[in-house]
DNA sequence: GTTAGCATGTAAGGAGTTACATGATTTT
DNA sequence: AAAATCATGTAACTCCTTACATGCTAAC
């Protein structure tokens, strides 16, 4: 039910601020694809959209905002007609997608590859499903199937291993593990198939 | 699913070394109460042990094994007997709990606080359920359970209040973080009716 | 006019990971 | 004797949290 990061360290990112390449920046890029908003704002959306099985606290959304403004992805709309310096006090801060954070988000919701399946990064792909080319659709429901069902092998294989010698609370555990694991299974195949049946020619329902 | 760390900062934790509060001490005290083990074994047992739904790597494992060492709560049992110096190759420390380490994990699994329920920490300790106190395990199981009802609330309630407007893969992907919620206050169903059955007098069976 | 909640931020640090570096022991 | 795998460790870094600091705006 946790971690497990996935790998991809980034030959050549491009320096142009910090790197940031998690769940956040795909996430924030996502809802300002939507609409403009502010950040206290963003932050009740984002979680929202994650219902309680992830949250982000003002520590890291407000870091991220202003990286991603750095790298010219997002943009201060208040900032637009009005220059700078004068009307000083703003108190909102009302953030918009560039056409380079447009860009960037293309490319994010494109990947198809273990980003995209591991438990860190799949629940915010698939909440922007709508957002994502079929093919890719598909390709990241039948990683993370194959990814979960990888799991289920080696969660099985290590409980016929050591039946015997583990403590029946153990055994419990592991038991309900791995009945969640086969739940989430059983639910991609129901998706994988309603993906399939729904025209494998479908596209980018924006 | 995921995160949602405890609070508890710790008011005069003892200056005896780094601080360590987290679920790997607790982890490793454990595993070692059974029976001494060298550090590689330990991470072996521990991955198998916490079955695929949390993993450490050894950057995180020795390092901690170095600090409870200096805490006094393990100790290196190949140093018994060969003071030091000496004995000059040994590839492999085997360590052992002291009396220390031993009171140590009685503490820790005397707590029946938010530590205790949260994700992060609730595995372990039901991991360990075999060497809990019953009152301790049934404060445990209740506790996780109204914190998933707490959740299963707050979901709900943002279900209803942006039903209309949620985009059909974000609806279905909180069905079904609601429904595994729902499995697991189920599952603590069970495990509390079956702890109060089983004698409301039941204590620590080693 | 003061409490409550909106809104933005930063500094310090916790908890762990990856990648590297190195040696011992067993298998082939 | 080469390859695999057992075994130990460290440095740098990531990503996020907590606690703090500050001001604006609405409601009572």
């Amino acid at each position: 039910m946790s971690d497990h990061r996935a790998g991809s360290f980034g030959p050549a990112e491009g320096r142009t601020g910090g790197k940031r390449s998690g769940v956040l920046e795909l996430a924030v890029l996502g809802l300002l694809h939507e609409t403009p908003m502010h950040g206290y704002e963003l932050r009740k959306r984002l979680n929202a959209l994650l219902g309680a099985f992830r949250a982000f606290s003002y520590g890291s959304l407000y870091p991220c905002l202003k990286e991603l403004l750095l790298r010219g992805l997002i943009a201060d709309e208040s900032a637009d007609d009005a220059p700078r310096a004068l009307a000083g006090r703003r108190s909102k801060i009302v953030y918009r997608m560039t056409a380079e954070g447009k860009e960037r988000l293309q490319d994010l919701l494109a990947e198809a590859g273990p980003a995209a399946w591991e438990d860190d990064g799949f629940g915010i792909r698939f909440a922007f499903f709508g957002q994502t080319r079929a093919d890719v659709r598909l390709r990241i429901l039948e990683g993370r199937r194959s990814r979960l069902e990888e799991r289920m092998e080696s969660v099985r294989a290590a409980l016929a291993r050591t039946r015997e010698r583990l403590d029946s609370y153990t055994l419990e555990l592991h038991k309900h593990g791995l009945e969640s694991v086969e739940r989430e299974v059983r639910w991609l195949n129901e998706l994988i198939a309603s993906e399939r049946e729904s025209g494998p020619g479908a596209n980018t329902p924006t």
